[in-house]
Order: C-alpha cells, then sequence, then structure tokens
DNA sequence: CTAATAATTGAATACCTGTTCAAATGTTTG
DNA sequence: CAAACATTTGAACAGGTATTCAATTATTAG
C-alpha cells in the first residue's frame, strides 16, 4: 500500500471517467463471491452434471467418481448462492439447477476457452 | 474417496445420460481456471474500471486505490487468460478489456447477484 | 552513459479453500 | 422403537492464492 500511485503518470480524466462509472464495491465483490462459487472443477462439473435433469447426490458421487461427503460440502455452497436447489423425495435430495444463468455462465466460460485457449 | 456411491441409491439412467452428455473433464477445468481469474474483487475490479476505456497500471492503482504492484500482479493473471491486453506506449504500458466475453460474463454475474441475492 | 520513471517479477507471509474422516441429522421400513 | 440408509455437518490438514516488500527490467530524458 506503500507504493500507491503519487499525482506522476496519472491520466486525470480516465482515471475519473472510471471513478465515476464504476460500480459499486459491494455489487462487485458480491458478484466476485459468485463466480468463485463456479470457478472450481468439481462444482462445475456438478452443474454440468444436472445440465441433462436432476440427480440426487448419490448419482452426482458415481457420476463424478468423488465421496459423497465432498460432493455435499460442495453443494451447499451451490444452494448457498442459490445455483442449484434441492428437493427431498423420502431419503433422497434430488438436485437441479436453480435457472438458466447458471448454464448460461457456463456456456460462456466455455465459449471463452474454445476461442482463447483453443480447447 | 472411501464413501463413494455403492450400487445402492442410484438411478440408472439418469447418472447413465449425465455420463454420456458430461462435457470434458478438461474443458471444465480450464473453464473453471478461467472463471477463478475473475472471480476475485480485485481483478473484477479491474475489469470493471476498464469497461470505460483504456488505463495505465498506474491509473488502476489510483482508481482501486491499491499498490501499483498488487494490480500488475492480478494484471499478470488476466492477461494470462486473455481477459485483458496490454499495449505499450513509451514508458506507459494501457490495459483494455481483450473482447467482449469479459464484459458480459461480469454483466451476468451482476444480474444474478441482483436477481438472487438482491442487491 | 546516468538518472528517473513505469512496470514487472520473485520471495515471503498470511489467509482462504477443498477434501477427508468421523459423527450427527433426518427419513423410511420392519 | 430399532435398524438401515441418504445426506449433512464439523474439525483438521494440505494446497493454493493475494498482497507486500525489495529488487529488476524497460524506456525516456538530460
Amino acid at each position: 500500500m506503500e507504493d500507491m500511485c503519487e499525482v506522476r503518470c496519472i491520466h486525470a480524466e480516465s482515471v475519473a471517467r472510471a471513478g465515476e462509472g464504476r460500480t459499486d464495491d459491494r455489487v462487485l465483490e458480491e458478484a466476485a463471491a459468485l463466480l468463485g462459487v463456479i470457478a472450481d472443477p468439481t462444482r462445475l462439473k456438478i452443474v454440468d452434471a444436472l445440465r441433462l435433469g436432476e440427480l440426487c447426490v448419490c448419482d452426482l458421487a458415481a457420476v463424478l467418481g468423488m465421496s459423497i461427503s465432498a460432493i455435499s460440502h460442495q453443494l451447499r455452497l451451490l444452494r448457498a448462492s442459490r445455483l442449484v436447489r434441492g428437493r427431498r423425495a423420502g431419503k433422497i435430495v434430488f438436485y437441479t439447477l436453480h435457472d438458466d444463468h447458471v448454464e448460461k455462465l457456463l456456456g460462456m466460460a466455455i465459449d471463452h476457452c474454445r476461442e482463447q485457449c483453443g480447447i
């Protein structure tokens, strides 16, 4: 924090413009937190698996080849951010994507990868 | 990895469907890495600041109120993921958003926050 | 060339996060 | 009620990450 930009190279009007037009910090921090939730291989695989329909925790563990506990922990985060929702049917909890935002985010990330990273 | 789902509660056809339709793991891992790059308050603020036009490192430090070093470190990650690009003009390097993917991702994240998190 | 400036880089530290393991909730069935 | 099952939860450990500080590179001006 010591080597903050003193009044040297600053382009005053650009900085002023960026300063005025900038999104509220709280919104950006919330958005970053949301993106952080899907920015994880396991959680993204969960989202990807749920694209085709609902699955229970046990199913997801089978599809991803991971422990039920690990999946459940991640589902909790996805649920808290309203990216997935669970409906209980007896002992079993079925998960689905909460809305189409999630799928779109996934799609855009994949698009960018294909175009820029060449995968 | 011990408590993996044995053949108990599994819904065979759903699992099979999810198994076939799933996106390649490498793509998802790459996408997660990309999302991870913008899933950070500082980097998201940088992206947000650059929406309105190019800024040099020093300008960004001023807008965000952070050290030049910290900004430069984050710009390196953004550059590596092709989310921003820099053009050198003498001693100064001006940064811009690489394409409109970034802005769209930011917009979608904010939308989701406004709708679901009520900000 | 030397001095000055803008930016980058490397190492160190402190903080956050994902998985595992063990224990605890619900929920149904006998 | 007791037993079995699907899921959730808490604590702990390992691995990753953002910022700082110091040093270095790149570029211009004198």
